[in-house]
DNA sequence: TTGAGGGTAGAATATCTATTCCATTTATTG
DNA sequence: CAATAAATGGAATAGATATTCTACCCTCAA
C-alpha cells in the first residue's frame, strides 16, 4: 500500500484511484469506475446499496477499499462525504484558513492578524449572502417598500447600526422614515402611528433583543407589512413577516461584522429607488 | 397534523419546523434549533452523534422526527441528505439564473442585480482595506485605546452606524464609551469631560458632517489622543490626529456600503481586547 | 396536598451494518 | 496439461443502529 493516509481529500482520492486503476483486477476495476462515476452514491449509501448498484457482491466493495489503502469501506466513505460537505459550504476554505490562524495564537493576537481575520470573515459572509438571498424575496420586499407611506425601522442592540444605516440611505432618497430607537421613553409610543399603509423593516440577530421581540408581534398584529432580516427561522421576528431574509452562519457577537446585513439593506433601499422610476 | 410527503424539499422542511416550533415542548424546541443550525451534522451523523452534539438523549431525536411528521430519524435524515446532494450538483436552472443576473449587473435595475452589485462593491472594498491598512497604524491605535480611560466616539451622518457599532463592541468588552450623538442638545456638552487620559475615535467621510468638522479640532486642542478613520488626508479630522486610517476609494454616499470601516473598527476593538490579556 | 397528564430519559430490542472467513472458481505459470 | 496462486462470492459474525417501551419526573389544577 502506497499511501494509507488518514486525512485525504476527495481530489487526492480520485487521483489515487486513477493511478492504481490498471493494477487492479477485473472486479476491482469495475468498482473503481462505478465509484468515480457515482461519488454521491458512495457517500450516502451502505455497502449493500453500493454493491447492488455497481453489480458486485458487498465483500468486493470492502476489498476495493482495502486495495486503495483504506482500513475499510467506512473509512473510504468519509472522503466521499467530505466532498458533499465542501460543496454545500462555500466558506469551507476560508474557515479552514481561519482555524489555522487561530492555532497560531501568537500571530493571531497581533492587530494586523485580527484585521485580516475579520476581512476574510466578511468576505465569506458576502459570498454566503449572495447565494442565500433569492430574487423572489428581493422583489417582494421591494414592492412592500415602494408602496409604503412611512417606513418604520426596528433594530436594537447589535443590530442598531444596520437600522441607522438604512435610515440614512432611505432619508437621502427622500423617503419618510421612523427609526425606532427607544430614545426618551417607550419604544411603543414611537411606533404607535404605524398603519397597514406603512411598512416595517425589522433586523435582529442572536441574542434577540427583548424589545424587538416584544414590539414586532404588536406591529404585525396591526397589519403593518413586515420585512425581517434575521439569522434563523426561529427568531422572534419571523412569525407574521411578509418577507424574511435569513442570513445564515452569523458568528457570535464578538466576531459579527454586520457586513452582510449592511449590504442587504442598502441593496433594498437602492433597488427600491431604481425600480420606482 | 400536517403530512409531509416522502418527497419533501429541504426548504419545505425548514419551513415546517419553523412553523411548528412554537407548539413544541422545551426539549423538542432545543432540537429544532440545533437541527436548523447544523443541517450537515444531521445529514451525515447517526442518532447517537446528533444527540450528543445537541445535548439530548437519542430517544428525544426520534421523538422530534415523529413530532415533525416523519416515521423516524432515518426518514427525516433523507431530506437533510438531499440538501447535500443538491449543493454539489446545482441545477442548470439556478446556474442560468445566476449568470443572467450577473450579466445584467451593470445595467440591471432589478433588485437581485442591485444586490450582487453591492456585494461585489463590498468585496473590492475589503480587498482595498486589507492592502491599505498597515501594521504600524494598527499597533499605534491599539496602544492608544488600551491606555484610554474613556473612549469617545465621533461619527455623525452617514458614519453614525460605524460609531454605534464600535460603541456596541467596546461596551461588550467592558470598556467605558461615550457615543457623541448630539441627542438632546449640543454635542459639545457631551464631549466636555474628555481629557488627555481618554481617547477619541473619529469617523468621517465626504461630505464631512459639519458638526464633526467643528468638534474634532476642539478635542484635539484639549490633547485628547485621536484616531481618525476617513477617506482623504485632506479631511477635517486628519490635522492633529495621532493615528489616521485612510480608506481610499470610498464611493459616493448612495453606493457607500460602510463595509470597510465597519470591519476596521471591529478589528481595532477586538485586537485591543486580545492584546490586553 | 393530591391527582392527572404530558414530557422525558435511559434501558431493552429487533434490525441492519460492515467486516471477516472460507469454499469455490478463475487465472497464471512451469 | 497440471499445479499453484489469486480472486471471487456468499455465508457467518460481531458490532452498531434506530426504534420502542416503561418507569420516573415535572407541571399544573383541584
Amino acid at each position: 500500500m502506497n499511501k494509507p493516509s488518514g486525512a485525504m481529500s476527495y481530489d487526492e482520492l480520485r487521483g489515487a484511484i486513477a493511478q492504481k486503476h490498471r493494477a487492479l483486477s477485473g472486479r476491482l476495476q469495475q468498482i473503481a469506475e462505478f465509484v468515480l462515476d457515482h461519488p454521491t452514491d458512495v457517500a450516502l449509501g451502505t455497502v449493500a446499496e453500493v454493491a447492488e448498484r455497481s453489480g458486485v457482491p458487498p465483500s468486493a466493495i470492502v476489498r476495493f477499499a482495502h486495495a486503495i489503502g483504506f482500513g475499510g469501506f467506512t473509512e473510504m466513505q468519509q472522503v466521499f462525504r467530505s466532498r458533499l460537505v465542501a460543496g454545500v459550504a462555500p466558506s469551507y476554505k476560508a474557515r479552514l484558513a481561519r482555524m489555522k490562524s487561530e492555532e497560531k495564537s501568537v500571530l493571531g493576537r497581533k492587530p494586523a492578524a485580527v484585521l485580516s481575520r475579520f476581512v476574510s470573515e466578511a468576505q465569506s459572509a458576502l459570498v454566503t449572502l449572495s447565494q442565500s438571498v433569492h430574487t423572489r424575496e428581493l422583489d417582494a420586499a421591494t414592492a412592500i417598500l415602494m408602496k409604503a407611506r412611512d417606513i418604520y425601522l426596528l433594530g436594537l442592540g447589535g443590530s442598531f447600526p444596520v437600522a441607522t444605516h438604512l435610515a440614512y440611505v432611505l432619508r437621502k432618497l427622500g423617503r419618510r422614515v421612523v427609526l425606532l430607537d427607544g430614545i426618551g421613553g417607550s419604544i411603543h409610543e414611537q411606533s404607535h402611528a404605524a398603519t397597514p399603509e406603512d411598512a416595517l423593516v425589522a433586523i435582529s440577530f442572536r441574542n434577540y433583543y427583548p424589545d424587538t421581540a416584544r414590539l414586532f408581534p404588536e406591529l404585525v398584529a396591526r397589519r403593518v407589512p413586515a420585512i425581517s432580516i434575521t439569522d434563523s427561522l426561529l427568531s422572534p421576528i419571523v412569525q407574521g413577516a411578509s418577507v424574511v431574509f435569513e442570513i445564515q452562519d452569523m458568528p457570535e457577537p464578538a466576531l459579527r461584522t454586520l457586513v452582510a446585513p449592511m449590504c442587504l439593506v442598502q441593496a433594498l433601499a437602492i433597488g427600491m429607488d431604481l425600480a420606482a422610476d
